[in-house]
DNA sequence: GCTTGACTTAAACCTTTGTTTAAGTCCGAG
DNA sequence: CTCGGACTTAAACAAAGGTTTAAGTCAAGC
């Protein structure tokens, strides 16, 4: 007796929302915005393929680590919505990913030494430190093109 | 003929932004958040302390690594408004942020490893990882009280 | 058949971090 | 004294990321 009814079982919302931890809203949301999809019943029900309880896992971790959902979108947009994605989608979204999250740090690191810095030398006039190198501004929404908010 | 013009001159708000490159709309946004504060002249219009330049390089430079206005608004209730802060000030602010700092890039440090592991490792269970490691909440808005937001 | 609980929608509302607009005031130059 | 530019306010709007509410539908159990 394999776990058939494991491998194909769909999820409803409210399955989902509770696997996930996420809020059934939220998971509407996301619905309009893209990042997730879902059949509907003959009676206009969500069902969720079981995948979606993987790419929900990702929206939620990598948006609490400071991604905004046009960006997650974007990865998004490279797995396959109901199918269980290759190691090389992975792999490529991994790396993707990484860059993202190491231009983030970095740049968080920068801005921690430069502050310790200007408190360290004494000099304290700091908004010339700030002021004077004012760059740094993060491509805040990631390379991809803008493919949430129509 | 020493500096003195120099050392106590005002700023109005327009020099205030033009210096520190941030709109006059946003500068007026902190003041009535309580981030910055400023003189009236008799007709009405605002006199900056040559500190609030400092301010909002603070303010600009740490909110642009991620921190919300509020746990910056916490920080600098700990600076003088109207007088050069003293260096032990800025140190004890500067250890406070390093910490909120450090502890923002260790939370994207985990992520990302968590992640290249998850894909390293073949299994590809990857909502397992997140979902059973759900935590890594980070304090959102600080230790602070809400200062902002009455 | 009726009730109950899970689901559906659209629309309103919320917080954060501002910008824009409309209408008016102040100040310095000519 | 008048003109223009810099300033003032309150209020509306924006965009991200949702939550709440109201009103209705569906499916299962008694």
């Amino acid at each position: 007796m394999p776990d058939q009814g494991t491998i194909t079982k769909e999820l409803t919302i409210g399955e989902l929302s509770e696997r996930s931890g996420v809020p059934a809203s939220a998971l509407r949301f996301y619905e309009r915005q893209g990042l997730i999809r879902s059949r509907r019943t003959t009676g206009n029900q969500r069902r969720y393929h079981r995948t979606t309880l993987r790419r929900v896992a990702f929206i939620r971790a990598t948006q609490s680590a400071g991604m905004p959902l046009s960006c997650i979108g974007y990865v998004l947009g490279m797995l396959p919505h109901d199918a269980e994605p290759t190691r090389e989608f992975w792999v490529g979204v991994s790396e993707y990913w990484k860059q993202e999250v190491n231009a983030r740090i970095a740049k968080m690191e920068r801005m921690r030494d430069r502050f310790t810095e200007c408190i360290g030398c004494g000099c304290l006039s700091f908004e010339q430190c700030l002021l004077v190198n004012p760059g740094d501004v993060l491509a805040e929404q990631g390379p991809g093109p803008r493919l949430l908010e129509s």
